[in-house]
DNA sequence: CTGAATTAGTCAGGGCACTGAGTATTTCCG
DNA sequence: CGGAAATACTCAGTGCCCTGACTAATTCAG
């Protein structure tokens, strides 16, 4: 028999983590709002007015799943989209004093949860865990998106 | 503004590492099968004639998502489920001829796509990446499941 | 200036992932 | 034996995530 051991496929780790993660976020965070949702909030703290796509692109998520976020962000009155004057294509989002708040409030959990969640490992190996996964989502991402502007033999 | 680098916080980045995983298993291993139906082919060549439950179990999946999965590879064919003859709420899964063709087959990719997944790691750090990421999934998991019995061996 | 690309967003469709409620079957205990 | 508890599975509901096809607005080229 030809199984395989899934502990050794990065892709089914990357899985249990994501797992392990929402479960944490869950319990030490919030049942209303999810991790990619304060993702979305973040974003528009850092720079109100962006439009939709940008913060897709900001936070690693595609046009569909963007909209349905930002969607049930502006139902739950967290942000006000305006359609942008200069341009009638785009939606540009900003954050109400309710998302403000609750962006606050998330931030002091989210630096708990995350504690929490990295305590297994020692300072030193947090940074290595960091570096590591982000190098190799970073070149996945690469291989997707191959017109950077990387090798322009000149 | 109070805003905070999503690069520290790790469900951000473990968001991203399984969706560039995704994105490359689609490109370089199946768009029929996805990695997670592949884990319970899988767990079906190792053990045959398991119950719904516990290979959920084995692949990290709750008793609503191994449900979907099982009825979408049965509908493809891959795999037959049985009630047990011996208890009537089981279902026993055993992989059809199609369905072990199917695990061969993919095997073969899933391992290059591996590499090229892995590729921008040396030996050693693909090595600590799977260290690191197990402990921190393992232990979050342990939060949930509060003190199991550790196993008995009868 | 006008028709062809490009761009932002929507919508339909498929799949993963969880919770909570409900059904059927088995087991456990008094 | 018979009812309560446990177990395996199903179903409804919510949310994330992608692709591919579509609409509307803007930009660009001839």
């Amino acid at each position: 028999m030809a199984a395989v051991d899934l502990a050794t496929h990065p892709g089914h780790l990357a899985r249990r983590l994501q797992q392990a993660h929402y479960l944490l976020w869950n319990t030490m965070v919030s049942e209303e709002i999810t991790s990619p949702q304060f993702a979305v909030l973040n974003a528009l703290v850092a720079e109100p007015g962006l439009d939709q796509r940008t913060v897709g692109e900001r936070v690693g998520l595609d046009r569909s799943t963007i909209a349905e976020v930002i969607s049930r962000l502006g139902r739950r009155g967290l942000l006000d989209k305006v359609r942008d004057p200069g341009d009638g294509r785009r939606f540009l989002l900003r954050l109400t004093d309710e998302g403000l708040r609750v962006h606050r409030k998330l931030t002091v959990r989210t630096a708990r949860m995350n504690q929490v969640f990295l305590a297994p490992l020692s300072a030193g190996e947090q940074a290595v865990f960091f570096d590591l996964i982000q190098r190799v989502a970073d070149a996945a991402e690469g291989l997707r998106n191959p017109a950077e502007p990387v090798a322009a033999p000149r």
